[in-house]
DNA sequence: GCCCAGGTATAAA
DNA sequence: TTTATACATGGG
């Protein structure tokens, strides 16, 4: 696979990449904070940078960046060297549904998201909606985060280590603010290593997040397919359980191999707009 | 008002 | 070991 881009007036531009639809990729709830723009496209942050993206027919405009930004940040953000149709091919071969899902969403891609973020992100996530979860990241962000040139950047583990729930209390996040700071804490004392994680087998780098308290089995999978980018993690939240049995006969998520966690993706996006799949329908 | 949300900790069976 | 319930808040 190759793609190419140029240094343009404007920014960088991505000639018509494959298997990368930005609202597919931006929208299936990996990431939370990036928005819609009013022009068609898409603006965020992310790794303490900001980005417009917008969309001129099959390619893609980053604005006002530089080439080198484009290349440092943006390349390996979006993992746009890693070559998806051939782990497609490799996913259409394992089951019928799983070949359907792929298809219809083959314009996702699985971000490189900063660890902590991902973990802290995901612990915010429980029990909750993606709008309501985007406005307590940006709370978060905007409270607790550094601002630096024009954005708040994510809080560090360290910074809030040293708060309390009260403290917490503007983010609105209910019964979660405690678990976002025994996550905080447990990281800056080095009870955790996030790095240290980075390198363990996907079942002790699990085992080890869900000794953090608030943390159980679906937030570290998230935590480790977004945040660590290991692809054979495997979300298994109440509607991928429900899909496994209904839809793959209640097969093992570990038959769909080493790229198990793009497989969910595009199971849970696929499931998710078709809700006339399951015996009784729910709402989208 | 009502239902429920990319769950987890805790108690009870 | 499996199943039930509380949890905080607010989007739709």
């Amino acid at each position: 696979m190759q793609f190419s881009y140029t240094a343009v007036l404007g920014g960088v531009l991505l000639k018509n990449h494959p298997d990368f639809d930005l609202s597919q990729t931006l929208d299936c709830g990996q990431c939370f904070r990036w928005f819609p723009t009013e022009q068609g496209g898409w603006s965020g942050v992310a790794m303490g940078h900001s980005l417009n993206i917008q969309i001129q027919h099959s390619d893609l405009l980053f604005q006002d960046i530089s080439l080198s930004e484009f290349e440092q940040i943006w390349i390996p953000y979006f993992d746009l060297a890693m070559d998806y149709s051939k782990i497609r091919e490799s996913l259409c071969e394992i089951h019928p549904v799983l070949k359907q899902a792929a298809s219809y969403a083959q314009g996702i891609r699985i971000i490189r998201q900063d660890p902590w973020e991902a973990l802290c992100t995901f612990i915010i996530s429980q029990n909750n909606n993606i709008p309501r979860i985007r406005g307590i990241v940006d709370r978060l962000c905007r409270e607790f985060g550094s601002y630096e040139n024009g954005i708040y950047t994510f809080p560090t583990p360290e910074r809030l280590s040293s708060l309390c729930v009260e403290d917490l209390a503007p983010l609105r996040s209910g019964f979660r603010a405690k678990y976002i700071l025994s996550a905080a804490q447990k990281i800056a004392c080095g009870e955790i290593s996030l790095s240290e994680i980075s390198t363990l087998p996907l079942n002790e780098a699990r085992d080890r997040l869900t000794t953090i308290y608030g943390v159980g089995v679906k937030v570290a999978e998230c935590a480790l397919l977004y945040g660590f980018h290991r692809l054979d993690a495997f979300p298994l939240d109440v509607w991928m359980k429900r899909a496994m049995q209904e839809l793959f006969g209640g097969m093992n998520p570990q038959n769909f191999g080493p790229y198990a966690g793009i497989a969910q993706q595009y199971i849970f996006h696929y499931s998710r707009q078709h809700p006339e799949l399951f015996s009784e329908k729910r709402a989208v």
